[in-house]
DNA sequence: AACAGACCTATTGTATACAATTTTCGAAGT
DNA sequence: ACTTCGAAAATTGTATACAATAGGTCTGTT
């Protein structure tokens, strides 16, 4: 990503400087560790200090940051073990999403999955694969599942596990056959909300889920040696 | 409430403010739905609105508090919808939670939780049970299993979905025979560590938690008419 | 009476100045 | 060389004034 100052329609500055600050996160530009000081947060997002500790006081809720003792923030880094307990929390819930949506999803919700789920195939059956269009149809698709379990709490808990710079990392380090896998596994996923049958969706969830962490592990390792 | 300020030991306004507030709220002092006014909560806590709204945002993460669109706050109002998710998700989670802790609680670990039960058991044993004393042995006793549990993340998650006005509400209607029963399940899962097997202390603690839930939707049903 | 629109008020958002705290760095003593 | 102490610098915390926005009320028109 080419950091070309996010465009926000928000008037508001702490709005601003919440998805700059995430922004900056999100794209490694901000090293897991590094200290994040208010006052050049503040200047790079053109404004006061004080709607820049209201980001980060968000951004700590949703484990973007986290504090030394004495306050001071810093890029969250998460070592082997943060990404492990992230995972298995993830399927766990997600698994639990799917299993409420197999009998929730209407006609209407299937339809829009599958399309979704076109679209993901799509962007990555083309001779160099659309790494971004992926993530975003991914992030789509597994949001509607979660919408449609309609559970609120479950929405806010999920979100803030699913929108880590992890999640990222491990799509940009699949390959093809892992992508494709992906849809595949999505494919199966709606067959089971066709059937409405909840046992079958969990599984598949959980088993996508599962896979999707061993490919980060492996890639992980690979790429720390 | 006479308004003795509570003594607090932080000398950081934010904090007497966060702690203030949430205590307004668990007290049950400010109503669900009610609307909280920076400028009201700053007088009544003897600071300005800057820490206030701090606090608020805190409180906000964690659930205490919702906003509207306009982001006014008001104190999160639970309907039968949400104690009903809340306690799913905590079933799940604590169940997660034994399960991890049955292989790795170590013998004074064991002790602990043993000591703990005991406390709580002493606490209801007498003419008019101690539900105060109760409360705080009981999270004390989740608390132990889910730190057995070493998962950061479990432990942020549950922190928010533990602390919440409605487990207080729940205990508060038990009566003898369900204060006792807890404490008998507790041995349970004591039992079922002892034994370090996994899928004891999961299958006890999902049965503990779903009990609770029946528990409270039955006084809930019978407050409500 | 019902509605629209302009006011006025209540409430939240932001900038700035200053206070409190923590960290850093260097000098003195052992 | 190593620690200890303390002053300076860096950073976060708080109060206050003012700006922006949302809510409510009143009035005039239909």
């Amino acid at each position: 990503m080419v950091r070309t100052s996010t465009i926000d329609s928000s008037s508001r500055a702490n709005e601003r400087a919440y998805v700059e600050i995430r922004s900056l996160i999100l794209s490694g530009e901000a090293a897991p560790g590094e200290q994040l000081k208010e006052e050049q947060l503040a200047e790079l997002c053109g404004v006061s200090r004080t709607p820049v500790r209201d980001a980060l006081r968000r951004l700590e809720a949703e484990l973007y940051i986290v504090r030394s003792d004495s306050k001071r923030a810093f890029v969250a880094d998460w070592g082997r073990t943060d990404v492990d307990e992230m995972f298995t929390l993830r399927g766990m819930l997600e698994a639990h999403a799917a299993e409420r949506a197999a009998t929730r999803l209407d006609r209407a919700g299937l339809t829009e999955l599958r399309d979704c789920n076109r679209a993901i195939g799509e962007a990555i059956d083309r001779p160099q694969p659309d790494i971004a269009g992926f993530l975003d149809g991914n992030r789509a698709f597994h949001r509607m599942i979660v919408s449609a379990a309609q559970s609120q709490r479950l929405t806010g808990i999920l979100a803030t596990l699913v929108e880590q710079p992890i999640v990222r990392r491990t799509a940009i380090r699949y390959d093809r056959d892992q992508l494709e896998q992906s849809v595949r596994e999505h494919e199966e996923l709606i067959r089971a909300f066709e059937a409405g049958d909840p046992a079958w969706a969990r599984s598949v969830m959980t088993s996508h889920i599962r896979r999707a962490f061993h490919v980060f592990v492996r890639t992980l390792a690979r790429a720390e040696r």
